[in-house]
DNA sequence: TTCGTCATGATTAAACGTGATCATTTGGAA
DNA sequence: TTCCAAATGATCACGTTTAATCATGACGAA
């Protein structure tokens, strides 16, 4: 069986010429090379060298071998000082999940000084899970989660970035019904009776302006519309074709044509967080990450 | 660093799930695998697999190893079975080389055969070495050596094919000065006096028409031009705008258009031979070509 | 609990590596 | 030319390292 060493030795003794200079270049004695070879030799029956006055020559077998040396070497090696940098914590992947549309506007903002500084990292993000994020995370699917709802789980970790709190962004364009909002600075479940809500395309019980206010109050909007594309959907809040919940930094965007609201009386109060599983924060990329997140964190998602 | 070994447990690690299964897929033990890995991975500095349940998942530096193992480890075991197709004699090169031009035309008659029952041999034919056939055969640059003038030399063997007589293949339309020709067959050198010559672009001595008749004799013909190509030169020699050198065999296949004449009163005897370096007629494929070229030689010429 | 699985330690066998020595070749000096 | 010294590889005998096995223990899943 061709090992690594014989593809060594027959590529170092192709360089060299002789078998004690490509002794010398393995740091290896002459003896051992010769004894290297001749078992592979034996073992497959075939001649890779023979002597040719007081040097070597490689037989058409041995260049064979030569060739497959010149195409598998480099690889091999490459491959060591990619396990290197494994080792290091220089390399590695980072699969990004998401458990909230807009996180993926404010993760764009963070992504350029992340890959700037770790360029040997493979980022992706993962789109659209089988399950929830937290079972992605769990599963290796992915290796962090974006999601505005941090929960205490065995095996994962959770910390939070920066709190927002969730607002209904509405054109100024769009005469609301009655004045209710204007005194009050926030809309109740009943003012969504006059409103054409745009939503992303997810089921309800995912999202906030439902859990928190329209399903307790047993009120439906007066029409609902799934939007997937969240630069489509800030057009058409934009363009007064509908109300979108959005997170306050994300509305500070929008600039002045388009106004915001509280949701409820008290407001929808949340937190981005960060989810890795239990141990991951020992790996040096992931620590950067959440360094980047925390210092950045508001300052990159109101830029 | 890593080994060939590491990359098929990992491999077999991944396609059977368990430790256990891929241990024995591989002929060895759980331990061995288990143990072999550990090796790896503190000489590395990394891990590479971590406990899941009761099986094993492979960490990211793990699942790198096993791309780079899906793609070498097949690579790998090809090359040791071409090693073995090279134990078998049943692979190898046949780098061809010729000392007589038409000796290609014949060349061209046998290759068919030979390719068909030696399909993993790679054979080429080598135009215009440096130095000598010999030579060439002697520094490996060529392995089989065509030839009309074997010699006895130290290291190498020579095998006769077939005697054939070099003739000079002269046009009919092409009038002959006096009838010597026709009265005895043969042309004296005194002939070539009247005679435009075409000759491949080689030096004169390794020309037999003047190392055997024109040299001795100090006669030059009327007029000698170099043609290169086999074809051109039978077309010219057609059209009756010279006379050249030919095998008898290949005079034969120029039709009734073309005559021959002996070269001098004993006419120019050769024998077609195939030079080997010594131990060279071991290899199978190299008796299949010698085989092929005795049994079909003369008749795959004149065919 | 029991079964399946992996990790670890002790032990043995095999592979590997070394230095010394021998046989060849070669290139230059006599 | 002949002869010798240097260069080179092969081989031997020996010691070291590596790799394999078995036995056992730990742990999670059924």
């Amino acid at each position: 069986m061709i090992k690594r060493d014989h593809l060594e030795i027959v590529l170092a003794l192709h360089q060299s010429g002789t078998l004690t200079r490509a002794a010398a270049a393995l740091n290896l004695s002459q003896s051992a090379l010769s004894h290297s070879m001749r078992r592979l030799e034996q073992q497959a029956g075939v001649a890779l060298w023979e002597p040719d006055g007081r040097r070597i020559r490689l037989t058409q077998a041995g260049q064979y071998l030569r060739n497959v040396a010149e195409r598998l070497v480099p690889q091999l090696a490459d491959a060591d000082r990619t396990l290197e940098g494994y080792a290091a914590g220089r390399r590695g992947s980072l699969r990004i999940g998401m458990e909230c549309h807009p996180c993926y506007e404010w993760l764009l903002t963070l992504l350029p000084a992340f890959l700037e500084e770790n360029p040997e990292i493979e980022v992706d993000v993962v789109q659209g899970h089988r399950f929830s994020g937290i079972e992605a995370l769990k599963t290796h699917e992915i290796d962090l989660l974006i999601t505005p709802d941090p929960l205490v789980i065995d095996g994962l970790e959770f910390e939070a970035v920066f709190p927002y709190e969730l607002r209904l962004a509405v054109s100024t364009k769009l005469k609301l019904p009655d004045d209710h909002a204007h005194q009050n600075g926030y809309l109740s479940a009943v003012d969504f009776l006059d409103l054409d809500l745009l939503t992303y395309p997810v089921s309800r019980d995912r999202l906030d302006l439902f859990t928190e206010l329209l399903i307790p109050a047993g009120v439906e909007p007066r029409s609902t519309r799934p939007v997937e594309a969240t630069e489509v959907m800030l057009e058409l809040v934009r363009a007064g074709r509908g109300v979108t919940a959005l997170p306050d930094w994300m509305v500070a965007r929008l600039g002045e044509e388009v106004q915001s609201f509280g949701i409820g009386p008290g407001g929808i109060h949340k937190r981005l967080a960060l989810g890795f599983r239990a141990g991951a924060l020992e790996l040096p990329y992931m620590r950067a990450f959440l360094g980047l997140a925390t210092q950045n964190g508001r300052a990159a998602a109101t830029d």
